[in-house]
DNA sequence: AAAATATGTCAACATGGCTGACATAAATTT
DNA sequence: AAATTTATGTCAGCCATGTTGACATATTTT
């Protein structure tokens, strides 16, 4: 009498609560240090994609982050007055207008990206060896199957691009 | 020369963005569906924690979503004037608003963890036997710890009221 | 030369957070 | 019984970040 039908009756409620409240407090660390700068999270968004894959376009980026330009080019502005992002025109196509992080946007990027992390590790360290693939596995299974290939491949090359740096 | 330097130098890029992108396409299903009706996000999370937790009050939902009572009025009016939430006086506690679904509320709270579980349940389907309880853990640790035990207890609970109702 | 593309900008609007002030009814304390 | 605290609701306005639609400019492609 443990399940109550087949094919799944009862929703998934653990892993959907668990999704919420985990998010809320992945998110949060940041948000803080943002808040102090007069930053959003939207900020955040476009500062981590750029720092990750430097000489990005501004379509790809709107790609990426599925939202208008308009409201790209709200807080992209902000960020390239303040100093964290800069624009180098395209070397083959001149209109487009490149993007990359300064040392100060780099800077910003890394603190943010290392509070994540951090709270990443220590949920880590809690766990059973092969947690961290079992996790990967798990997200990437949550991707749309359409856009699944795309994310996973821009992952592995902004790894790639950033190692080239050092 | 794998890895950088003690202490974990890299930052979790993979997790860092499959949080990203899986909670992105999580909740785009059922923002569609609301999307027909005229609601957003923040219906769907009252209307979601009202029908896991029938008879809650005001004050344990503001703890819950963390937000203030005058942005949790607002969709909590419509919600109630469209008849998917009712409220009933305290017993004990006069003061007390306690929350219901009803049917209708409960048909499209259901509705929606339905399209969230159907995900879930095609991600698990890709992976190993004992993802879902790795899945479970991994969330669970990313929780603040001193709201982890909270949450793990409201979600435990709530499977219990739901269950009584059988 | 004409058309398409990459990007930016102006204006207006919607959602859902927020603060602050104030109101009411019921419970609790003095 | 009176005073205070608590649970909830409401009004008004602000802010961040999403949206649509229209239009401008520079550059590339046809």
């Amino acid at each position: 009498m443990a399940k109550t039908a087949p094919s799944e009756a009862e929703p998934t409620w653990d892993l959907i609560e668990l999704l919420f409240f985990a998010y809320r407090d992945f998110v949060s660390d940041p948000d803080h240090v943002l808040e102090a700068l007069q930053f959003g999270r939207a900020h955040h968004r476009v500062l981590h994609f750029v720092n990750r894959n430097p000489g990005i376009k501004v379509a790809d980026l709107l790609d990426i982050l599925r939202i208008t330009k308009q409201s790209l080019g709200r807080v992209l502005k902000q960020l390239l007055d303040q100093g964290y992002i800069t624009q180098r025109e395209g070397p083959r196509d001149r209109r487009q207008r490149l993007l990359y992080v300064t040392p100060k946007g780099q800077a910003l990027a890394m603190r943010l990206a290392r509070l994540q992390t951090d709270r990443i590790g220590r949920a880590l360290a809690d766990l059973e060896p092969g947690a961290h693939e079992a996790a990967h596995r798990f997200l990437a299974a949550l991707i749309d199957p359409e856009a699944r290939a795309g994310v996973l491949k821009l992952i592995a090359q902004a790894d790639r691009a950033s190692r080239a740096d050092d």
